[in-house]
DNA sequence: GCCCGTCTTGCGAATATTCACAAGAGTACA
DNA sequence: TGTACTCTTGTGAATATTCGCAAGACGGGC
């Protein structure tokens, strides 16, 4: 079955209506990998696809729609927000270094025992598709001592 | 010692001046308590000082400035960013169901244990002073299953 | 396939947040 | 205390993101 396809499964199983921006900014997401912004997902979209334009808005707005039945995450920290696929059969995070700006993965392990910690003891079902961890890389925090 | 003889102290420890915006941007946090936009804390701040005027975008920027030196913590989640004063002795983080908007709290000893195993790992310093997981709370769980 | 009711979009305007730059304030040191 | 140097602020403008609303598209039932 083809991404566009597994898209709208996902939306229609959400209650919500397949349309040409969803699927469009999806497989925008999809095929670029990594972290995009809002801007770039929509100059991305305008290049492949000469004829209908999307409105930047709409891509506001979808990524919004996607983000809620969780096929995407934005990913804070910068002075704009940034937008990544969801892949629910490897999940990944990230520590983000404050002074450098390194970024490292985080052990999917180590959020899924927070997660299960939580729902175990508060009954809360944790959310944490692809969560930021902000702090100071191994680096930094040496350079700090001596500064 | 007073409050903002202390937000001065930390300031000058990370090599930051105390000016009168930055001192008053603190102050309003800590005695507000709970989550501020940028703008209610502008409001907040000419109110209590109807003479001297702090620019809006000022307050930005002190909000930032407070936030790399870990006295205040950003909350996102919301089409709006809100901040609030880091309470040392005392850290705080959420449950926050994306249903209802309900907030929990949840236990600090989860994060702490959470960043422990990272740092012990990874080498990496985790900054998590207030932290807003996103979720379902348990009675959205039920209705969910429902709906 | 057509019709209807509702959900979505495009568009433009309204907000929120960030930036550039010259003027003003805080610090270190004499 | 005065000076020099740098960091910060105020202001206004530039961007980024969100909203309101009328027109258009989607999905369900005939
Ligand atoms: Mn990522
Ligand atoms: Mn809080
Ligand atoms: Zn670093
Ligand atoms: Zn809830």
């Amino acid at each position: 079955m083809s991404c566009e396809q597994e898209t709208a499964l996902a939306l229609h199983a959400a209650g919500r209506r397949s349309t040409t921006p969803r699927i469009k900014v999806a497989s925008a997401l999809q095929h670029a990998g990594g972290h995009l912004t809002a801007e770039e997902i929509h100059a991305l979209i305008q290049e492949t696809d000469h004829q209908a334009a999307i409105a930047l808005s709409t891509v506001y707005r979808t990524l919004e729609t996607l983000k809620e039945i969780r096929l995407v995450a934005e990913a804070d920290g910068g002075p704009r927000a940034t937008y990544e696929w969801v892949d629910r059969e490897h999940p990944h995070s990230h520590l983000m270094c404050r002074a450098c700006g390194r970024e490292a993965m985080l052990p999917p392990q180590f959020v899924a025992e927070f997660a299960s910690r939580i729902e175990a003891t508060a009954g809360f079902e944790v959310h944490l598709d692809h969560f930021v961890v902000p702090g100071l890389c191994a680096d930094c925090r040496a350079t700090e001592g001596r500064a």
